[in-house]
DNA sequence: GAATAGCTAAACAGCC
DNA sequence: TGGCTGTTTAGCTATT
């Protein structure tokens, strides 16, 4: 590994022309193999979602710089047709409470089911204004794209509709951070959450993704052009119902997102909870049956207008309804995060399921879920998970040690499903030459290739192999030549060379075999692990569309049933009817057979595996198990 | 640290 | 003669 960086990072470039073939720039694909490809996750979204909010946060803000000395914003902003819900959620949900903490909070619960009903109700609740913060966030925008390019035009009219929104757009900001207190102070309220209402979280878990700093600065920007344009009204000291005389800038700390809070917990907040309850002038989230939901607090009211009161007084600005929205975002988001795990769990549990009902012979030492192999088709999941992402992408480092020849896991479910991406982009395969090499020749239909067409295999099947021929080219002859499992044969054609099975297997170190714990590992010790899923996983697509019949299972020639003896004593993975389980029953193993030259001894070909492989492969401990329709349908290819 | 496996490079020979 | 094929050796690194 150390030799291939080393000498990536020195020939490089250097040797893309007229170079010594050997060296022709072959490293250097190697390291652009690393480049993560462009494939978006969700919490690329959330950033691109954030991001875009900051953008028109500052376009808005920049307008109002720009024309803050001749528009005074009208002191009813607050008036202005309040959009619900304008942010999408994803832009505040924390994202800092680490799968640690989440267990150390689930830990602490004991969830009784009125107290999961709850969590239920309050979480769907919560989604439900996420969406409708998404859809008007994106009206917000191209209002305000549309506004932006108005202004350009010299309609210094817009602008007071831009402040009008930008205070909308900052008020809805903070009302899904209030709706995320409300959620985890609920949860504490519900003895679910042992984070004290005074303990002070970090900053930077306010916001997911929003880096801190970026996010003061965006509220000081926002407060700053706010006050401007407003301080001239007179604040009466109390934050509350009125928007129109909004608190002084608030001060740098946390708190300021507190302040916020002060300010909309009476109004947008009653707006929202009015969307919540059916328009009702006196529902409120933070209130209902008279009690103030306010997390901890339950104090009882006669009527609205005095929770109204309370709420203003009792849970405006202060460092403690900062932290306890803070834990509510980060609960809000932890659930969330939970419930995306929990899915995925029970989609595996269903895959898995179906798997059981149809698995016609159970592995004596089964693998880890991953290894199932289904019969049922696909499913969107499964078939996201085995293909390439850039996580896996990561994990193709150089061929050596590479999985499927260490672990003898099947390389060619992996370069099925990847075939696209294999075909189209330079990343080298997590293969061995071997394992390569004895894939291409399994695949030709006479289980034999010439050495050219080996390569042609090679350069068809990769792209990074479209380059550097000499380099990988001499590789392929140096596996060919030094490895015994490859058996040179002369036909009428004249040299081919074709797959000694159990030769190949012989060369295989035993190293998990019989450990199940081992073997249970493999996916989490092994640095190809996505890759490997998704080898594991392409596996189960391939048991409907193998790759070769098992038209020769009936049949099994001397070869397979060696190899099937193998197979009931070890339990190895393995076909074993490695030249046998061609499409063509009929066809010979070493067909059109006139001279084989094989390293050290020659073979015959009706002996060369019979007597060697029994009484090697006696000794011969397969690395794991894999349950036979498996071997059957992918015998050639999954046995590396 | 030793053994092993794998990759790369290179030299060499035989054949066409 | 040059290219291809095949063998072999060596050095290096990673893994066990």
């Amino acid at each position: 590994m150390m030799q291939e960086s080393g000498t990536e990072a020195t020939n490089g470039t250097a040797n893309q022309n007229g170079a010594p073939p050997s060296v022709e720039g072959h490293r250097e694909v190697r390291s652009k193999s690393a480049t993560p490809s462009s494939d978006i996750t969700v919490s690329d979204l959330v950033n691109f979602q954030q991001q875009q909010a900051l953008q028109v946060a500052r376009q808005i803000l920049l307008q109002q710089q720009q024309q803050s000395s001749a528009h005074k914003s009208p002191k009813n902003n607050d008036k202005q047709p309040a959009p619900q819900v304008p942010v999408s959620v994803a832009m505040m949900t924390p994202q800092v409470i680490t799968p640690q903490q989440m267990q150390q909070i689930l830990q602490h619960q004991v969830l009784s089911p009125q107290q999961l009903q709850l969590l239920l109700q309050q979480q769907q609740a919560l989604m439900l204004q996420q969406q409708q913060l998404q859809e008007f966030y994106k009206k917000q925008q191209e209002q305000l794209h549309l506004q932006l390019i108005q202004q350009q035009h010299g309609s210094k009219q817009q602008s007071k509709e831009v402040s009008a929104q930008q205070l909308a757009f900052q008020q809805q900001l903070l009302q899904v951070q209030q709706l995320q207190q409300q959620h985890l102070l609920s949860l504490q309220r519900q003895g679910l959450l042992s984070i004290q209402p005074n303990q002070t979280l970090p900053l930077h878990s306010l916001t997911q993704g929003m880096i801190p700093a970026e996010l003061q600065q965006l509220w000081k920007e926002v407060t700053n052009s706010h006050v401007k344009e407003e301080n001239s009204a007179p604040n009466n000291g109390h934050r509350g119902l009125d928007l129109s005389s909004p608190s002084p800038v608030p001060p740098k700390n946390h708190s300021q997102h507190g302040s916020t809070n002060g300010q909309y917990i009476s109004h947008s907040l009653k707006r929202e909870g009015s969307t919540l309850d059916d328009h009702s002038p006196h529902s409120h989230p933070l209130y209902g049956h008279g009690v103030c939901k306010w997390p901890g607090c339950e104090a009882v009211f006669e009527d609205f207008h005095s929770f109204l009161k309370h709420l203003n007084n009792e849970h405006a600005l202060d460092d403690r309804s900062t932290a306890q929205c803070r834990v509510q975002m980060q609960v809000v988001q932890q659930l969330e995060l939970q419930l995306a795990k929990d899915k995925e769990r029970l989609q595996a549990m269903m895959t898995h399921l179906h798997v059981k009902s149809t698995e016609p012979k159970p592995a004596p030492q089964p693998l880890t879920p991953d290894a199932h192999h289904p019969d049922g088709p696909l499913t969107p999941l499964s078939q996201t998970h085995s293909v390439i992402t850039p996580t896996s992408l990561h994990s193709v480092g150089p061929m050596r040690r590479r999985y499927s020849d260490k672990y003898n896991m099947p390389i060619s479910p992996d370069i099925v499903q990847n075939k696209e991406f294999y075909m189209n982009a330079e990343v080298r395969p997590p293969f061995t030459y071997a394992s390569l090499i004895r894939q291409a020749i399994l695949e030709s239909p006479d289980k034999q290739l010439t050495l050219n067409e080996i390569y042609n295999w090679f350069t068809r099947m990769f792209a990074y192999f479209r380059r550097n021929a000499a380099t990988w080219k001499n590789a392929v002859r140096h596996n060919l030549s030094l490895h015994k499992c490859f058996v040179r044969v002369e036909n009428v054609k004249g040299a081919v060379w074709t797959v000694d099975e159990l030769e190949f297997q012989k060369r295989r170190p035993q190293k998990i075999s019989g450990s199940p714990a081992l073997v249970k590992n493999i996916h989490t010790t092994l640095g190809y692990g996505p890759a490997l899923s998704a080898a594991f996983q392409a596996s189960m697509a391939e048991n409907n569309i193998p790759l070769y019949t098992t038209a020769s299972i009936g049949s099994p020639t001397l070869n397979s049933l060696a190899s099937a003896i193998r197979e009931e004593m070890n339990g190895a993975m393995d076909h074993g009817n490695s030249n046998g389980s061609d499409s063509s029953p009929g066809r010979s193993p070493l067909p059109a057979m006139h001279h084989i030259s094989v390293k050290e001894e020659p073979l015959d070909p009706e002996e060369h595996e019979g007597p060697l492989s029994l009484v090697t492969t006696a000794n011969h401990s397969p690395d794991f198990d894999h349950n036979r329709d498996y071997e059957d349908d992918h015998g050639h290819e999954d046995m590396l």
